[in-house]
DNA sequence: CGGCATACCTGCAAGC
DNA sequence: TGCTTGCAGGTATGCC
């Protein structure tokens, strides 16, 4: 499920178990999710120690003392677990898709689990991570200070797609996937078949509905951490699991239902964009 | 270059 | 029950 909350829930559930502590074993049970495992994965990560843990668009980023990091991505389906009883003490085997076992110095055993194997898990060079291919052409992080509506409106004028296609483009905005686009839309009012750059077009309205957008982005994403943190409680669940929380939804997967607007009675509709659904309410979104 | 389709892989739910 | 089909929250690639 893994969008930008999703990820930062992770990253927050990992942190006490993995910040300044040390890899004792590392278990890598194939060779490839979606790009292959590199060179000596396993031995370059045993014995290191992470000296911090941090996100950047929907990748988890762990610096090592050994002058590498370790970035990684949970894909569609990846997740990680959190146990304190080794696998050897407790009984309890890998599954056939736990694909990555980090056995840690304080004890914790944090296992990859990722059944369509889209996530990935890479070791590069420290002081070139920034020109690295997977994350040089990354857009602006929307929970900082760059996202504002003029930011919007620059950075989607002249755009012939959609408004739907332009915030899933990580290349503008880091870290939105199809949920919370949809949901960031519903709540600006903005249909996802608008053109992306009649966002900026001139007019009484342009600079409200780019603020209004880019607002709604912020607290889509800042509401849906906020109840990640409080579902999981401290962000790991008592069966170990990290960053899947329930969260309600005003038009994502709610076809046919009732718009949730009290001035409105729209029904959400579902539509296919560039291969993928898009919720809407087609009576106040536009 | 923009915009779209496609591919990667498995699991699950719905339909027959 | 069992088979087939379509769909799933991400991203890179290739084609026009």
């Amino acid at each position: 499920m893994p969008e930008l909350p999703e990820v930062e829930t992770v990253v927050k559930g990992l942190r006490p178990k993995m910040e300044n502590c040390t890899f004792s074993r590392v278990e890598q049970r194939r060779k490839n999710l979606r790009i292959p495992f590199p060179r000596d994965f396993v031995e370059r990560l045993e014995n290191s120690t992470i000296t911090s843990l941090w996100r950047r668009a929907k990748y988890i980023l762990a610096e090592l003392d050994s002058g590498e990091v370790l970035l990684m991505h949970l894909g569609m389906s990846g997740r990680f677990t959190i146990d304190e009883t080794p696998p050897e003490q407790s009984g309890a085997s890998p599954g056939r898709h736990d694909h990555v076992i980090f056995h840690m110095n304080n004890g914790a055993v944090i296992t990859y689990t990722d059944p369509r194997r889209f996530g990935l898990m890479t070791l590069i060079d420290a002081t070139r991570f920034h020109n690295h291919r997977l994350l040089k052409n990354i857009g602006i992080e929307p929970l900082g200070n760059e996202l504002s509506g003029t930011f919007l409106a620059q950075c989607f004028a002249g755009k012939k797609t959609s408004l739907k296609a332009a915030l899933l483009d990580q290349k503008n905005i880091a870290g939105l996937g199809n949920i919370y686009v949809c949901e960031a839309l519903y709540r600006s009012c903005l249909s996802p078949l608008r053109r992306a750059a009649t966002l900026a077009r001139p007019g009484a309205r342009a600079v409200e509905r780019a603020d209004g957008l880019a607002i709604a982005i912020r607290n889509v994403l800042s509401d849906a951490i906020a109840a990640g943190g409080s579902s999981l409680k401290d962000y790991v669940r008592t069966n170990g699991e990290l960053g899947y929380f329930q969260h309600r939804f005003d038009v994502y997967d709610r076809e046919g239902e009732e718009c949730r607007r009290k001035t409105c009675s729209g029904r959400i509709k579902r539509i296919v964009q560039s291969g993928r659904s898009s919720f809407y309410c087609p009576r106040c979104q536009r």
